[in-house]
DNA sequence: CTTCACAGGGAATAATTATTCCCCCACTGA
DNA sequence: TCAGTGGGGGAATAATTATTCCCTGTGAAG
C-alpha cells in the first residue's frame, strides 16, 4: 500500500499476525467477506464508515498477502467477488477471538476510551 | 497517547478489541508480562527493537485501558511491576490466536511480504 | 445524448502513531 | 563529586496509514 522505510521485526509470531490484520478496516472486511459479502459494492455499503477508496485498498493488501482472491466474472455488467483462500480461513479463529472479546467488553471499553464515541 | 480528532466507530466488537491492541509493541507487552517479564527495565530488554520510551507509552495506555495494573514498591531502588488485570487476562485467547496465526504463517507470510525482514 | 451502476486508481492532504533526543528525580557505590 | 541504576516525561520529528477529491472506462436504461 505504502512504501515501508523501517525494518520490521518479524521475530514473533505476534508481529506477523498483526503485519497481516493491522489496518483500520481489514479485519471487519475478512470478517464480512466471510458471512457471504462477497462484492466490493457490497462490502462498501456494510461498511459505510469507511471510504470507499480505503476498502479497495486493503482489500488489494489482503489479495496480495494471500488472505482473500478475487475473483473476476467475464460478463457485464461487471462482477467481481471475493473469498478467503485457505490461510484467509485460517485467520478467522483470530477474528472470532477478537470479535468476541470486543462483545464481551464493549461496557468496559466504552467507559474508559476518551471520548471516541460515535 | 495522542489526541484523537475523528471519532471512532466502535460498532463491532472487532473494532472495539482492535482499538485496545493496537498498538505497534501492546500485544507483545501482554504477552511478555503474562510471561512474567513484569518490570519495566526488563520488558525494555525483551523488547529491545523498540525504543523505552514507547513501552512506557504504551504501558501507560493500557493501564488507562485497564489492561494491565502498576504496582510500585515504597523501597528503594525504585521497583515497579505490572500484572494483568482480569480484563487483560481476558485478552489472552486473541494473544494466543494471534500467536498461534503468525507462527503457522511465518513462511507465507515471509514470502509474501514486499523487503520487510530484519 | 445523458445518467446511472459497477470497479477502480493517482495525487494530495490529513490524521495517527512511532521514534529520537535530551531532560528530570532519588539513591548507591566509589 | 562523579558515574550508574531504575523509573519516567516533553517536545520535535519522522514514518505510517487513512481519507478526500476527482478521474478513467464499459455497458445499460431512459
Amino acid at each position: 500500500m505504502y512504501e515501508r522505510k523501517i525494518p520490521e521485526d518479524l521475530e514473533c509470531g505476534i508481529n506477523i499476525a498483526m503485519k497481516v490484520l493491522s489496518g483500520k478496516w481489514k479485519p471487519c472486511i475478512i470478517d464480512g467477506i466471510n458471512r457471504g459479502i462477497r462484492r466490493p459494492s457490497e462490502l462498501h455499503m456494510h461498511i459505510d464508515a469507511a471510504a470507499p477508496r480505503v476498502i479497495n485498498m486493503q482489500l488489494r493488501e489482503l489479495e496480495e498477502y494471500g488472505i482473500i482472491c478475487k475473483k473476476v466474472y467475464p460478463g457485464l455488467p461487471l462482477k467481481v467477488e471475493y473469498y478467503l483462500t485457505e490461510i484467509g480461513e485460517g485467520t478467522l479463529p483470530v477474528i472470532r477471538a477478537l470479535d468476541q472479546w470486543g462483545n464481551e467488553n464493549r461496557e468496559h471499553v466504552m467507559k474508559v476510551v476518551p471520548q471516541g464515541q460515535e
